[in-house]
DNA sequence: ACCTGAACACCGTTCAAGT
DNA sequence: ACCTGAACACCGTTCAAGT
């Protein structure tokens, strides 16, 4: 259906790392993981395989590069304005993240893939610092911050994923099907499982189906943050020099 | 190296469904994702694709038989004495699916894979179930419950990707290496970080040198189980009627 | 109903050759 | 140094044919 009008452009830029990720983004975005091929991209920037692989070593170089380009730029609004309470600023932080694997449904998946292809990577850190800094200035003893923030990490790395997977599954439903169209289905689908050995998923199915996503996410960070603060209380010590 | 004496049976039971998800586990087991062909499966089975068809509908769906088949197989041990008190049961069901990802370093990526492919599939239901049954039985108010659930899921969900990261890291190091090994190359690595970029992670990157992780896991939901406490306190009416 | 296996379309990657 | 594009090995999937 859609016209082949790509390569209007007789490629006016040189090549370079960074149009190839970009070039991988929007394939990806467009189309999911299966979107992004070595003949798409050749096509898109009207080029051949080969001057691809001379940027970039691979086709798993290249999801991490993507991942991480996405990744960044999410963490990257923090700069403006925000509510500088630590605990605001954590949910911000979180939100965002959680932002971006609305607006690129492959990201959830990716996160978890690109951390077992190359865990030593540039996506941990990135996150972790993030979160730590503000676990430090939330007053948590130097002992405990390490738990706390892979807490808090880890918790939106596995919302994150679930999260996509409802967009994901969203768009299988057809091009037309919203988010609540989607819910409700997994909702009803709940509602039918077998009475003895479901009966805590059957009781709670209506609230899927009710639940706003972001609502939902942020209650679990808050949920975190309670327990970090039950369990590590505050350091006077720490508080009084946040630098420690 | 290894000599190919797959095969060494001319196949005595007929195929079935279970016998080719059997073998998808022990080929991911044995190579990782990429190790699951349908040319090793068939292989394996001395049979052809056709034959693997008729039984299962595409490589999707055999991937995600067997991400439930091993998750089923993690959720299936609670029957065996389990400490009575739900706290404790919470956190054995979890160190249960957190040592099924250490057994199985493919199954932290393919669960996030497989919510995003097949996001009505039945592995969720069965990983809230199990838990939700337990939040319940700790005494979390009705209204409450979803929430509460949702995050220790979730969570566990994130660990577990991060987990099979690590394995999967140090596989990648070389057959000999060790776990230890590798934490100890990626706590370098954080430390040789940018000093201005990346503060907190150099800070506490020794910490991940030293950790436990399984005492790390636990600790988060430690955290994770006080937050349900500090922010929805037992409920006097449902733990009286804990069925309610 | 269940299985065989050749064939097809497509993919990631390589590499000799160009500029 | 950077790019071209044909070629290679491999993969998921199909399907006419068998039992």
């Amino acid at each position: 259906m859609a016209t082949r009008a790509r390569r209007s452009h007789r490629r006016t830029e040189a090549l370079s790392r960074e149009r190839i990720v970009e070039a991988a983004v929007e394939l990806l975005d467009a189309a999911g993981e299966g979107g992004l091929t070595f003949r798409a991209l050749t096509d898109r920037l009207a080029t051949g395989p080969g001057a691809i692989y001379w940027h970039v070593a691979n086709k798993g170089e290249l999801l991490d590069a993507a991942t991480d380009a996405v990744v960044a730029a999410a963490l990257a609004v923090e700069p403006a304005a925000l509510p500088d309470s630590p605990r605001d600023e954590i949910r911000a932080v979180a939100l965002g993240l959680f932002e971006a694997t609305e607006e690129h449904p492959w990201l959830g998946a990716q996160l978890a893939a690109q951390l077992s292809r190359n865990p030593a990577g540039t996506v941990t850190p990135r996150i972790f610092e993030s979160l730590g800094r503000r676990v430090r200035a939330l007053g948590v003893p130097r002992g405990d911050r390490f738990t706390a923030t892979s807490a808090l990490m880890h918790y939106i790395l596995g919302a994150a994923g679930q999260n996509a997977a409802n967009t994901t599954g969203a768009a299988a439903l057809g091009p037309d099907a919203d988010r609540a169209e989607f819910l409700d289905a997994v909702s009803t689908a709940w509602e039918e499982l077998d009475a003895d050995d479901y009966p805590f998923t059957r009781a709670v199915a209506d609230e899927l189906r009710e639940h706003d996503d972001r609502e939902q996410f942020l209650a679990g960070i808050d949920l975190i943050l309670a327990g970090i603060t039950a369990l590590h209380p505050p350091d006077a010590q720490a508080r009084t020099s946040p630098a420690t």
